[in-house]
DNA sequence: ATTGACTTCAAACAAACGTTTGATTAAAAT
DNA sequence: ATTTTAATCAAACGTTTGTTTGAAGTCAAT
């Protein structure tokens, strides 16, 4: 492997996990056992090293979207894409992208959690070049799949999406107190399911006007399990 | 105003906006106008400052939140109090304590959000022994009033919602290309509602599982217009 | 064998960092 | 009035930071 991207892999693996400013190229060239000038030698200085190792990694998942998004629109042409389908081709690759030795989790998200607060001011704009068209495929398929919702209330619901997935990512392999009871178990991958699940039912419009209380009532009566937890919601939800 | 208040008025701002490592004790003393040392006077070091000024604004929010569910348990009684009110009382008291000059926006996310990732080893478990407390009475209310649902399934939701909620806050006044077009006009109190309301619907179960053929067929009678959209939903939701 | 472009190296640079010192002032207690 | 305690001050401390230097090495082309 040459010294490029030697630097590359190592420097992705500490910021993610501690973050950019937290993370010295003395500690990057270390890891990556070369001279401490090769970075600027090969980068010029640590702001295009950070944002030469977190375009590696957009790319790679700008990829993966494309792909998907392609997939779906060739399957349905021109009728819409379900909601959840549209929200899993955009949250399933930002999982599926782990390097390093850890393996531990996606690397992708934590270090564009850590852009967003980084102190190098050019940095989240240059990033987000790199990131967004993308992005505004998704939102314009969700848009189109949404034609009652005004475009306004879908854009943000989509901003809400990027920010619960954004979360999870930065902080799923750190444990704090809410998640501890429940994650340590969970792989990624059902993480990412149950998050599409958790998004594509915020898209829904707000049951307070769905559910009038002559259905609520309609809905109370015992049935199998599976589908009791539906009249429960119902009823605790919006009475 | 005393040295020890403006020191942490002053840290406050500046740790919301840039983090905790990319602002200087030097900063903080120009910023409040006091003498270097004060910092070290009063609060020992950085790592303890910024722990007393992320303390107190929790305290705050803690405080907030827990009136909130104290007014709903008084009002619900025994009854499982709706989800969308547990919600609500978890998510609003953090977007309503803005202080500072700017007043734009609620400096206790940004800081918890800062604490997510800072590099001082321990501090996030010192700031979640302050947090976790009144995040556990929300959760444990949620989980009363979500009985159907499995334990660790409620628990998942609610860490989902604290993220959205949290990247919500530490981005909002950080203009990016996926926001930019809908939360200028915006105040923080509809996005806020507007967030509780995706949230809400998040612990919606799937309605894959939801509506059955029977269900939907008697759910889908035209009723009034914003009902309208639902149906809408339904079908490409999970068609 | 020699040139020339590319890469790596140990050593040092100035600047910024958090922290500490010891003197000085202000206020309170005796 | 004197002592004690608390608070503020300018100045300096030793580290660490990102960056730069100029020499030494590597390897293919001439």
């Amino acid at each position: 492997m040459n010294t490029k991207t030697k630097i590359l892999n190592s420097a992705e693996e500490l910021f993610a996990d501690r973050g950019f400013e937290n993370v010295s190229i003395r500690e990057i060239i270390t890891k990556a056992s070369v001279n401490i000038a090769a970075i600027n030698y090969h980068f010029g200085n640590k702001e295009e090293l950070i944002f030469a190792v977190v375009k590696r990694r957009i790319m790679e998942v700008n990829n993966n979207r494309t792909e998907l998004l392609e997939e779906l629109r060739v399957k349905y042409q021109t009728k819409p894409i379900p909601v959840k389908k549209i929200i899993h081709g955009f949250i399933y690759p930002a999982f599926m992208h782990s390097h390093g030795e850890k393996k531990n989790g996606s690397h992708f998200l934590k270090l564009m959690g850590r852009i967003m607060s980084n102190s190098y001011p050019n940095l989240k704009t240059r990033v987000f070049e790199v990131f967004d068209p993308i992005a505004q495929e998704y939102l314009s398929e969700l848009i189109k799949a949404l034609p009652q919702m005004p475009v306004s209330m879908v854009s943000q619901k989509f901003y809400f999406t990027v920010g619960s997935m954004a979360h999870v990512l930065l902080n799923h392999t750190n444990p704090d107190c809410i998640k501890k009871s429940l994650q340590g178990e969970k792989d990624l991958i059902q993480i990412a399911e149950d998050l599409i699940e958790f998004c594509a039912g915020g898209f829904n419009p707000s049951p307070k006007m769905q559910v009038t209380k002559i259905n609520a009532k309609k809905l109370t009566p015992k049935t199998k399990q599976p589908v009791g937890l539906r009249s429960q919601m119902h009823q605790q939800n919006y009475a």
